[in-house]
DNA sequence: TCAGAAAGATTCGTGTTGAAACTATTTCTG
DNA sequence: CAGAAATAGTTTCAACACGAATCTTTCTGA
């Protein structure tokens, strides 16, 4: 028994006061803007991946669908987006940001990671190169189902975000 | 202009994902002892530290007041945890362990981390202290209020934030 | 063709989360 | 000592988050 140090107890409440730290700011932040970060998140998403089904959208933000729903319930209501059933498939809705959404979205700055990004600004860009490194890492790691948990091992460096599409087991 | 990497949104984006991805399998994993993650957090630190008042516990696990209390009430529900009345001072309530909760924190394993754990221990020890040494300057950074946010530019290296004292005991 | 499988979205139930408002108790203060 | 202020816990309200169940639409195969 070498009694490592609980690194990942330790990790994992790190993880948890910093998304806490996120979203305490942004939620006090973004009330001027009376949005809240998912929605935000929703909203960018929808702005820059134009129309949107429910379900690909909810693979893009990594939510839940019934998740999504929710939020997108908020945002219809405030006509900050638009729902469309799909003319060729009627199961399909598409989700699209309406002109008051794109108005909100130019006002608001991305209060989401606002607090994160300043404090990743006090840090020399090496270091946050790898902090961004080894949270890619984890994240892999970590999506990966417990298939074949064990043959992993030193496949090599990591370098930079390859994500945006390398993602893999997920893209929608 | 050196467009630098978006570090910021990625990181953000990364640990959601970490996040989420420990959330699911613990829900998953803990619906065998039918307890959530925050619910055995609570259980676990009031095994550890004695009995505590709310607002005490709730500055150990890092959570809102309240957010405890609901916690709370679903595990005093089931008898896991018992409230108690301060003598000395009557708005004092008192929160233990009960023998029915030690019971089920002995059965159940640590599924909180579990995923986490798995994931870091296929990472070279070296580098789990690295995460961790860079996760928590980011927790320091973020957790210093706004108060001298603005006149902080660059003025040098930024060491330890005064921090420390005010958060205090948070070694779990 | 047409019954059933599959897919997509939504609803429902439960739990987490935190701010704000409220109650009870203690402590401070004039 | 009476009232104000502070403290501790709770309630209330809104949002988020998920899986399971449900509904509609589409596809499939016998």
């Amino acid at each position: 028994m070498i009694t490592q140090p609980r690194y990942d107890l330790w990790i994992f409440q790190s993880l948890r006061r910093i998304m806490r730290a996120v979203d305490l700011y942004s939620a006090k932040l973004s009330s001027n803007y009376e949005i809240t970060s998912p929605q935000l998140i929703c909203l960018l998403t929808l702005k820059d991946d134009g129309p949107l089904t429910t379900s690909a959208l909810a693979k893009l933000v990594h939510l839940g669908n019934s998740t999504v729903v929710g939020i997108l319930d908020r945002l219809e209501k405030r006509d900050l987006i638009r729902r469309e059933r799909g003319r060729e498939d009627r199961r399909l809705v598409l989700v699209s940001i309406t002109d008051q959404g794109e108005e909100l979205v130019a006002r608001a700055p991305s209060p989401l990671q606002d607090q994160l990004a300043k404090a990743l600004l006090r840090l020399p860009a090496e270091e946050q190169a790898t902090i961004a490194n080894a949270l890619d890492r984890v994240v892999r790691l970590m999506e990966v189902p417990d298939f074949q948990a064990a043959p992993m091992l030193e496949s090599g460096p990591i370098d930079l975000p390859p994500d945006e599409g390398a993602d893999e087991g997920d893209k929608r």
